[in-house]
DNA sequence: TCTTGACCTCAAGTCGACTTGAAGTAGGAC
DNA sequence: GTCCTACTTCAAGTCGACTTGAGGTCAAGA
């Protein structure tokens, strides 16, 4: 009885039996079994769902995150795609860090128009040009 | 003649063009004239782009990236506002701060399956708790 | 002058990650 | 035994941000 019910499972990772549902036909985790109709799910499912939940945050899609399983289920990610991800992730959180002290910047400056602001300015071609140097990456969620 | 052309601007800004008329669209840049069919920028559209790429980064829609420009194409930002995403966005940084020094973590850790290792499972557990507590927010695009 | 090729418009398609709707079913309360 | 409700399946819909395709135009080079 210490199986969860399909509802239990939802309440607990924090999303709706559908994306259970969804996320079961894509192979990411798998149920234990019926009671009738209702899937159950064996409780590790709760750390399989927040490594995904991590995966996911962290920028990879869902068809990443299914690869990063071994055939038994387990996790057997490689330490070079983290590392990799990790540097990724660092230079995204400088670039918004310089982002959000524009963003301060702007609030408090006292220049009529933020483009007559040359901290704005300057802030700006940083962007530009960090912008132009780089091809286009794929999302990644927050919260 | 420093006008610069549609694949000028595309070249410089490092999206394609089909993304400028798609923004022009949107409202979100104009054109400042045609040469024959196409489409001439002021330069000025570099830097106005550089902004839309760092909103988007930064997870702001489109249209709330519209929202930030004033009718006459100055940017033009409540400064609560601005004050706001910038608080939004620090939120978000230390949340990337502590997912990449786990990655970092995972990637250097002995252990031989990340699943033993107790930093790792301390991460998921994070993560599962800020998942179960919070609402799916939307997406932030990286690079 | 003629060709070429990069641009143009507009509608429709794509992609990822889910969500929603219709129609069906079973376990538990009454 | 019957009813309710939360589950079930499967197909289709949604959303944001673009991209692609068909059919057309025009400035510049041979």
């Amino acid at each position: 009885m210490t199986d969860l019910d399909i509802a239990e499972v939802a309440h607990r990772a924090g999303v709706p039996a559908s994306t259970l549902r969804f996320y079961e036909e894509k192979g990411l985790i798998a149920s234990i079994g019926r009671r009738g109709l209702r899937r159950q799910y064996d409780p590790g499912v709760l750390e399989r769902l927040a490594l995904i939940g991590a995966g996911r945050t962290a920028g990879f899609s869902l068809d990443e995150i299914g690869r990063m399983f071994a055939p038994d289920g387990q996790p057997r990610i490689d330490r070079q795609v983290l590392a990799a991800k990790a540097e990724e992730l660092d230079r995204t959180i400088r670039e918004l860090g310089v982002l959000r002290d524009s963003l301060r910047h702007a609030a408090a400056c006292p220049a009529p128009s933020h483009m007559e602001c040359s901290t704005f300015r300057r802030l700006l071609k940083a962007a530009a040009s960090r912008a132009a140097a780089g091809a286009r990456k794929r999302t990644a969620r927050r919260s």
